[in-house]
DNA sequence: CCGGAATATGTGGCAAATGATATATACTGC
DNA sequence: GCAGTATATATCATTTGCCACATATTCCGG
Protein backbone atom coordinates (compact mmCIF):
# COMPACT_ATOMS: atom_id res chain seq x y z
CA UNK A 1 0.00 0.00 0.00
CA UNK A 2 2.53 2.66 0.82
CA UNK A 3 0.22 5.36 2.07
CA UNK A 4 1.90 8.04 3.88
CA UNK A 5 0.13 8.37 6.90
CA UNK A 6 0.23 4.44 7.57
CA UNK A 7 4.64 4.81 7.08
CA UNK A 8 4.35 7.18 10.22
CA UNK A 9 1.02 5.35 11.97
CA UNK A 10 3.90 2.08 11.85
CA UNK A 11 6.98 4.38 13.00
CA UNK A 12 4.48 5.57 15.78
CA UNK A 13 4.79 2.91 17.94
CA UNK A 14 7.99 2.34 20.27
CA UNK A 15 8.52 -1.04 19.38
CA UNK A 16 8.28 -0.47 16.03
CA UNK A 17 10.71 1.97 15.65
CA UNK A 18 13.22 -0.20 17.40
CA UNK A 19 12.62 -2.92 15.10
CA UNK A 20 12.85 -0.63 12.17
CA UNK A 21 15.89 0.92 12.97
CA UNK A 22 17.61 -2.95 14.05
CA UNK A 23 16.73 -3.56 10.62
CA UNK A 24 17.72 -0.37 8.47
CA UNK A 25 21.12 -1.26 10.21
CA UNK A 26 21.52 -4.95 10.07
CA UNK A 27 20.18 -5.22 6.48
CA UNK A 28 18.04 -8.66 7.61
CA UNK A 29 17.72 -10.10 11.00
CA UNK A 30 15.14 -13.13 12.03
CA UNK A 31 12.70 -12.88 15.13
CA UNK A 32 14.38 -14.49 18.11
CA UNK A 33 17.44 -11.44 16.51
CA UNK A 34 14.87 -8.88 17.31
CA UNK A 35 13.26 -10.57 20.13
CA UNK A 36 16.72 -10.80 22.01
CA UNK A 37 17.64 -6.91 20.71
CA UNK A 38 14.63 -5.58 22.06
CA UNK A 39 14.40 -7.87 25.14
CA UNK A 40 10.85 -7.76 24.52
CA UNK A 41 8.46 -11.55 24.37
CA UNK A 42 8.52 -12.86 21.19
CA UNK A 43 4.77 -12.72 20.70
CA UNK A 44 5.24 -9.23 21.01
CA UNK A 45 7.45 -9.05 18.35
CA UNK A 46 5.85 -11.22 15.75
CA UNK A 47 2.80 -9.51 16.67
CA UNK A 48 4.33 -5.97 15.88
CA UNK A 49 6.38 -7.10 12.88
CA UNK A 50 3.41 -8.34 11.52
CA UNK A 51 1.95 -4.61 11.43
CA UNK A 52 4.92 -3.42 9.71
CA UNK A 53 4.77 -6.69 7.42
CA UNK A 54 0.66 -5.42 6.46
CA UNK A 55 1.79 -2.41 5.90
CA UNK A 56 3.95 -3.03 3.25
CA UNK A 57 7.40 -1.75 4.98
CA UNK A 58 9.07 -5.02 5.45
CA UNK A 59 9.22 -8.11 3.98
CA UNK A 60 10.05 -11.76 5.29
CA UNK A 61 11.18 -14.94 3.76
CA UNK A 62 11.32 -18.09 6.10
CA UNK A 63 14.85 -19.85 5.80
CA UNK A 64 14.36 -23.58 8.14
CA UNK A 65 13.01 -22.56 10.90
CA UNK A 66 13.58 -19.44 10.85
CA UNK A 67 11.69 -16.23 9.41
CA UNK A 68 14.11 -13.43 8.54
CA UNK A 69 12.95 -9.48 8.10
CA UNK A 70 14.21 -6.72 6.22
CA UNK A 71 12.85 -3.59 5.15
CA UNK A 72 11.43 -3.60 2.40
CA UNK A 73 13.26 -3.84 -1.31
CA UNK A 74 10.12 -1.85 -2.93
CA UNK A 75 9.74 1.22 -1.00
CA UNK A 76 9.41 4.89 -2.88
CA UNK A 77 12.34 6.25 -2.56
CA UNK A 78 11.23 9.30 -0.38
CA UNK A 79 10.16 6.53 2.13
CA UNK A 80 13.99 4.98 2.52
CA UNK A 81 15.31 8.33 2.81
CA UNK A 82 13.11 9.34 5.83
CA UNK A 83 14.31 6.00 7.62
CA UNK A 84 17.57 6.69 6.51
CA UNK A 85 17.78 10.19 7.92
CA UNK A 86 15.29 8.88 10.71
CA UNK A 87 17.82 5.86 11.74
CA UNK A 88 20.72 8.29 11.96
CA UNK A 89 19.14 11.01 13.92
CA UNK A 90 18.02 8.41 16.62
CA UNK A 91 20.87 5.70 16.82
CA UNK A 92 23.17 7.08 19.50
CA UNK A 93 20.00 7.84 22.08
CA UNK A 94 18.15 5.41 23.77
CA UNK A 95 16.66 2.79 23.78
CA UNK A 96 18.05 2.41 20.12
CA UNK A 97 21.44 2.22 21.18
CA UNK A 98 20.82 -0.27 23.70
CA UNK A 99 19.32 -2.45 21.16
CA UNK A 100 22.19 -2.18 18.89
CA UNK A 101 24.47 -3.52 21.78
CA UNK A 102 22.45 -6.34 22.95
CA UNK A 103 22.15 -7.60 19.59
CA UNK A 104 25.61 -6.97 18.80
CA UNK A 105 26.23 -9.25 22.51
CA UNK A 106 23.59 -11.72 21.65
CA UNK A 107 25.25 -14.92 21.46
CA UNK A 108 24.34 -18.07 19.11
CA UNK A 109 22.72 -15.89 16.35
CA UNK A 110 21.85 -17.53 13.06
CA UNK A 111 21.96 -17.11 10.01
CA UNK A 112 25.53 -16.73 8.16
CA UNK A 113 27.87 -17.45 10.70
CA UNK A 114 26.30 -20.52 11.21
CA UNK A 115 26.23 -20.30 15.45
CA UNK A 116 23.12 -22.14 15.48
CA UNK B 1 8.95 16.80 24.13
CA UNK B 2 10.13 15.35 20.45
CA UNK B 3 10.13 11.77 21.59
CA UNK B 4 10.91 10.48 18.04
CA UNK B 5 7.75 7.53 17.98
CA UNK B 6 5.47 10.62 19.32
CA UNK B 7 6.84 12.91 16.62
CA UNK B 8 5.25 10.17 14.46
CA UNK B 9 2.39 9.41 15.76
CA UNK B 10 1.35 12.58 15.13
CA UNK B 11 1.97 12.40 11.53
CA UNK B 12 0.25 9.10 11.55
CA UNK B 13 -3.24 10.65 10.32
CA UNK B 14 -3.83 12.26 6.98
CA UNK B 15 -5.71 15.26 8.48
CA UNK B 16 -2.47 16.26 10.61
CA UNK B 17 -0.49 14.88 7.48
CA UNK B 18 -2.11 17.58 5.16
CA UNK B 19 -2.05 20.69 8.01
CA UNK B 20 1.84 19.57 8.33
CA UNK B 21 2.40 19.76 4.42
CA UNK B 22 1.04 22.75 4.22
CA UNK B 23 2.75 24.77 6.68
CA UNK B 24 5.83 23.25 5.26
CA UNK B 25 5.19 24.50 1.74
CA UNK B 26 3.46 27.61 3.02
CA UNK B 27 5.55 29.18 5.93
CA UNK B 28 2.76 29.98 8.17
CA UNK B 29 -1.14 29.55 8.14
CA UNK B 30 -4.32 30.81 10.23
CA UNK B 31 -6.63 28.29 11.22
CA UNK B 32 -8.97 29.79 8.64
CA UNK B 33 -6.85 29.10 5.44
CA UNK B 34 -5.87 25.06 6.62
CA UNK B 35 -9.98 24.48 6.92
CA UNK B 36 -10.36 26.22 3.84
CA UNK B 37 -7.67 24.03 1.95
CA UNK B 38 -8.45 20.83 3.78
CA UNK B 39 -12.04 21.62 3.12
CA UNK B 40 -12.88 19.97 6.83
CA UNK B 41 -14.89 21.42 9.28
CA UNK B 42 -12.73 24.03 11.89
CA UNK B 43 -13.13 21.68 15.06
CA UNK B 44 -11.01 18.89 13.07
CA UNK B 45 -8.68 20.89 11.98
CA UNK B 46 -8.20 22.90 15.08
CA UNK B 47 -8.22 19.82 17.06
CA UNK B 48 -5.55 17.96 14.83
CA UNK B 49 -3.58 21.23 15.09
CA UNK B 50 -3.72 21.02 19.04
CA UNK B 51 -2.39 17.73 18.59
CA UNK B 52 0.46 18.97 16.36
CA UNK B 53 0.80 21.38 18.94
CA UNK B 54 1.22 19.13 22.10
CA UNK B 55 3.82 16.82 20.03
CA UNK B 56 6.01 19.86 19.28
CA UNK B 57 5.73 19.81 15.55
CA UNK B 58 4.11 23.48 15.61
CA UNK B 59 4.08 26.70 16.92
CA UNK B 60 1.09 29.14 17.09
CA UNK B 61 0.72 32.91 17.62
CA UNK B 62 -2.33 35.17 18.16
CA UNK B 63 -2.51 38.05 15.57
CA UNK B 64 -5.73 39.87 16.16
CA UNK B 65 -8.80 37.32 15.50
CA UNK B 66 -6.36 34.77 13.86
CA UNK B 67 -4.32 32.03 15.00
CA UNK B 68 -1.14 31.58 12.95
CA UNK B 69 0.42 28.21 13.07
CA UNK B 70 3.60 27.13 11.18
CA UNK B 71 6.38 24.24 11.57
CA UNK B 72 8.19 24.56 14.49
CA UNK B 73 11.52 26.70 14.77
CA UNK B 74 12.94 24.44 17.35
CA UNK B 75 12.93 20.85 15.99
CA UNK B 76 15.91 18.83 15.42
CA UNK B 77 17.93 18.90 11.78
CA UNK B 78 17.32 14.86 11.65
CA UNK B 79 12.82 15.68 12.06
CA UNK B 80 13.37 18.79 9.92
CA UNK B 81 14.98 16.67 6.74
CA UNK B 82 12.19 14.04 7.55
CA UNK B 83 9.66 16.40 6.96
CA UNK B 84 11.23 18.39 3.88
CA UNK B 85 12.15 14.75 2.43
CA UNK B 86 8.02 13.80 3.21
CA UNK B 87 7.08 16.86 1.72
CA UNK B 88 9.16 17.08 -1.35
CA UNK B 89 7.90 12.87 -1.76
CA UNK B 90 4.21 13.57 -1.62
CA UNK B 91 3.54 17.15 -2.74
CA UNK B 92 2.20 15.83 -6.07
CA UNK B 93 0.09 13.28 -5.10
CA UNK B 94 -3.69 13.20 -3.74
CA UNK B 95 -4.85 14.53 -1.88
CA UNK B 96 -2.12 17.25 -0.56
CA UNK B 97 -1.74 18.49 -4.06
CA UNK B 98 -5.65 19.47 -3.72
CA UNK B 99 -5.18 21.36 -0.88
CA UNK B 100 -2.42 23.31 -2.02
CA UNK B 101 -5.10 23.87 -5.41
CA UNK B 102 -7.64 25.13 -2.93
CA UNK B 103 -5.45 26.80 -0.68
CA UNK B 104 -4.06 29.01 -3.50
CA UNK B 105 -7.81 29.73 -4.67
CA UNK B 106 -9.19 30.49 -1.66
CA UNK B 107 -10.79 34.18 -1.72
CA UNK B 108 -9.96 36.73 1.24
CA UNK B 109 -6.89 35.33 2.68
CA UNK B 110 -6.05 37.30 5.33
CA UNK B 111 -1.99 38.29 6.30
CA UNK B 112 0.33 40.32 4.48
CA UNK B 113 -2.06 40.97 1.54
CA UNK B 114 -4.75 42.76 4.02
CA UNK B 115 -7.66 41.22 1.88
CA UNK B 116 -9.78 40.65 4.69
C1' DC C 1 -20.83 46.62 27.28
C1' DC C 2 -22.68 44.05 23.10
C1' DG C 3 -22.74 41.41 18.80
C1' DG C 4 -20.24 38.84 15.75
C1' DA C 5 -16.16 36.42 13.90
C1' DA C 6 -12.30 33.18 14.67
C1' DT C 7 -10.70 29.66 17.32
C1' DA C 8 -10.68 26.26 21.13
C1' DT C 9 -12.48 22.80 24.03
C1' DG C 10 -16.04 19.56 26.19
C1' DT C 11 -19.03 15.33 25.67
C1' DG C 12 -20.71 10.77 24.44
C1' DG C 13 -20.30 6.94 21.67
C1' DC C 14 -17.63 3.88 19.10
C1' DA C 15 -13.84 1.68 16.49
C1' DA C 16 -9.19 0.36 16.73
C1' DA C 17 -4.59 -0.40 19.00
C1' DT C 18 -2.28 -2.50 22.79
C1' DG C 19 -0.59 -5.86 26.30
C1' DA C 20 -0.47 -10.31 28.54
C1' DT C 21 -1.21 -14.87 28.12
C1' DA C 22 -2.31 -19.10 26.01
C1' DT C 23 -2.31 -21.79 22.05
C1' DA C 24 -1.64 -23.00 17.20
C1' DT C 25 1.34 -23.58 13.16
C1' DA C 26 5.66 -24.65 10.56
C1' DC C 27 9.79 -26.79 10.25
C1' DT C 28 13.90 -30.03 11.54
C1' DG C 29 16.02 -34.25 12.94
C1' DC C 30 15.43 -38.70 14.18
C1' DG D 1 5.21 -39.99 13.10
C1' DC D 2 7.28 -37.69 17.47
C1' DA D 3 9.74 -34.24 20.05
C1' DG D 4 11.52 -29.87 20.14
C1' DT D 5 12.45 -25.17 18.39
C1' DA D 6 10.98 -20.94 16.08
C1' DT D 7 7.30 -18.21 14.86
C1' DA D 8 2.45 -16.83 14.38
C1' DT D 9 -2.13 -16.10 15.87
C1' DA D 10 -6.21 -16.16 19.08
C1' DT D 11 -8.40 -14.25 23.03
C1' DC D 12 -9.76 -10.93 26.49
C1' DA D 13 -9.46 -6.75 29.06
C1' DT D 14 -8.06 -2.25 28.78
C1' DT D 15 -6.88 1.84 26.84
C1' DT D 16 -6.53 5.13 23.38
C1' DG D 17 -8.01 7.71 19.20
C1' DC D 18 -11.48 9.52 16.59
C1' DC D 19 -15.77 11.72 15.05
C1' DA D 20 -19.73 14.74 15.22
C1' DC D 21 -21.82 17.96 17.59
C1' DA D 22 -22.50 21.46 20.96
C1' DT D 23 -20.57 25.00 23.54
C1' DA D 24 -16.99 27.97 25.43
C1' DT D 25 -13.30 31.37 24.83
C1' DT D 26 -10.88 35.27 22.79
C1' DC D 27 -10.80 39.26 20.37
C1' DC D 28 -12.48 43.35 17.55
C1' DG D 29 -15.54 47.18 16.31
C1' DG D 30 -18.86 50.30 17.67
Amino acid sequence: MHIPEQLFAALGHEVRLRCLLLLQREGELCVCELTHGLDLAQPTISRHLAHLREAGWVEDHRQGLWVYYRVSSRLPAWVREVLATTAAGIVNSAPFAGDLLRLGAMPNRPGARGCA
